[in-house]
DNA sequence: AATTAAAGGGTATACGTTTTCTTTTATGAG
DNA sequence: CTCATAAAAGAAAACGTATACCCTTTAATT
């Protein structure tokens, strides 16, 4: 592959000036600045990104971290973030975590070998301190779906808290006074605080909601079967269910419907996330909707911004908070 | 951050040794060994990527070339790479294409600049020639979803008229006499074949497939429900419709059951593609299983492989059949 | 006509590695 | 005790680019 060398060599030019006509720099002549391009295109060469980056300590690409692509979830958020670099000529440079400890500080050293200078980072296995050193360390260092004190101006994310009790608030509020919840068995931030909302908003509404009334299970399809099969087994009494994610939540109605159990008539079912599939089950599902792909884009910008040098206002976070989607799912009792 | 030279002076050795060190090269004593990898993990040294990449000439990336993420298919594509990509230690630089001509040539020529050796494009824009030029230029070359004789070993597809001739043939078997088909406004070669394959099956068994109950629109949820409701407006008779994919056959579906048109005990429908969707519509989706991720992973080991200067073979390709997903959109009639 | 400033362009170094070619040191055979 | 040999380690060049600094030419100002 032609290097700037031989294009300097065939254009009787220095490397220097070659080097001024690529980065539309000053100090050269307009014929000679023709001249070059024209011998540029004939010799089909392309600037390597290798060297540039070794040299200007700039590499024009952003890091992403996340897990499992496949999940629609994921999916958004990586065209969120692929949205503004595009618009900014900036390259993605993928790095899959997984939900596993290693695998994320793996995701993590890889990308900073390759010097980017901006990332988005997905994490919820990593520990508050490892990332907080992380982002003392890499100035365009973001969190998604992440909030952590320390760093909040780095935290785009999202009031799962707030969201859990919108949902409840949305059940009672349509007159169910029986509710029933399904959770995801991973003890992490996201389902604790969605399940702090609704037992907030069942305290304030003076409902009960024990424990019997809680079923835990992985957070896709299966599990939102599983954890309704478990409830309809006890024999328990509800109007209304809510679901950690919209996967549960199909899976949920799936399975009441199984056994003869009308939804939304009978049982209604709430999601959380507003998934693709929301609008593909059937009852289109009511939940809430996660704005993911404008929350990536921003954390995206974000990076982006801080990377090249616009320090962090302090106190400063990026907090949005989901809101309810009414469909089908859900009825007045 | 400390570089290899930092290493080597606090260690009291050479570059090279150190070099030696990080490769896991000979020549270098058991303790000095040690002795150089403590003061690494002390220093936090990280090796710099695009200098390694720039003297060896090989990035230990891999190049990913598609449109919108967001499509769930696009996502499980992406997810197929991705898990052979981490077997191999090797990162993934994402170029999002969209299928307009000029963006697609700037994601290939951007990874030719980061002379990732290897590279999946998924390609509906560019033409014959182009590709066939690129894939002359680059060793690890493939193309995913598409079907060029020239570089037939280069290329992993899916045949796309017998997948149309399954699913017609499947719908005939069940009994069906009166077919409808929902097609993609998009005359690219996959709606074009899968069309065909119907055609074929059809005529094979004496039926008759008039143009007017063939419909064409977007190839998603929106353009399914236009796609139906024209058909219904016809007042045309049919008792199954094959669509395009499965986003266009839930779109159907949602038209029919708001037309009161029970599905499938009135009207029938097949998908393809099998993509997360046909499990959670209702009915679940009888679709035509496209191992996009089983293919995707092919891809990218064949990329590796042939970056890494293993010829691909003459006369080979990789081509993949669709099967039928049976599931509950169809019923006997 | 002399001086200056600006524009156009060249030279050389640095970026952080890997790797080839030497050089030094330790080891054992004669 | 000398020599050959292998093992360990160093010196230096190369990868392709950007840029600070220097030199020449030309135009403008006095």
């Amino acid at each position: 592959m032609a290097t700037i060398k031989d294009i300097a060599q065939a254009a009787g030019v220095s490397l220097a000036t070659v080097s001024r006509v690529i980065n539309d720099g000053p100090k050269v002549g307009k014929d000679t600045r023709q001249r070059v391009k024209k011998i540029m295109v004939e010799m089909g060469y392309r600037p390597n990104a290798n060297a540039r980056a070794l040299v200007t300590k700039r590499s024009a690409s952003l890091g992403v971290v996340l897990a499992e692509l496949h999940d629609p979830f994921f999916a958004m958020l990586a065209h969120g973030v692929e949205t503004v670099t595009r618009k900014n000529n900036v390259q993605i440079l993928l790095s899959a975590g997984s939900i596993e400890k290693e695998t994320e500080l793996r995701a993590i050293e890889t990308l900073l070998e390759h010097r980017v200078e901006a990332m988005v980072v997905h994490s919820k296995a990593l520990d508050n301190k490892t990332l907080i050193d992380f982002a003392n360390q890499i100035p365009g260092f973001v969190l998604i779906n992440r909030y952590i004190p320390e760093i909040a101006n780095r935290c785009v994310w999202l009031d799962n808290v707030t969201g859990g009790r919108l949902m409840a608030e949305h059940a009672i509020s349509q007159g169910h006074k029986q509710l029933a919840v399904i959770s995801s068995q991973y003890r992490i931030d996201d389902p604790n605080q969605r399940l702090e909302g609704i037992q907030k908003a069942t305290k304030t509404a003076g409902l009960s909601l024990p424990d019997s009334m809680i079923e835990y299970a992985t957070p896709d399809q299966e599990g939102g079967e599983l954890a309704m099969q478990n409830l309809l087994a006890t024999g328990a009494k509800f109007t209304a269910v809510l679901a950690y994610n919209d996967a549960m939540a199909s899976g949920a109605m799936t399975m009441l419907q199984d056994h003869g159990i009308a939804v939304p008539e009978e049982v209604s079912v709430v999601g959380y996330d507003d998934v693709l599939l929301a609008k593909y089950c059937r009852p289109k599902l009511t939940t809430l909707r996660y704005p993911i792909e404008m929350m990536a884009a921003k954390a995206a910008e974000l990076a982006l911004k801080y990377a090249s040098g616009n320090k962090p206002e302090d106190g400063l976070t990026f907090k949005y908070t989901p809101t309810v989607v009414k469909r089908d799912s859900i009825v007045r009792v």
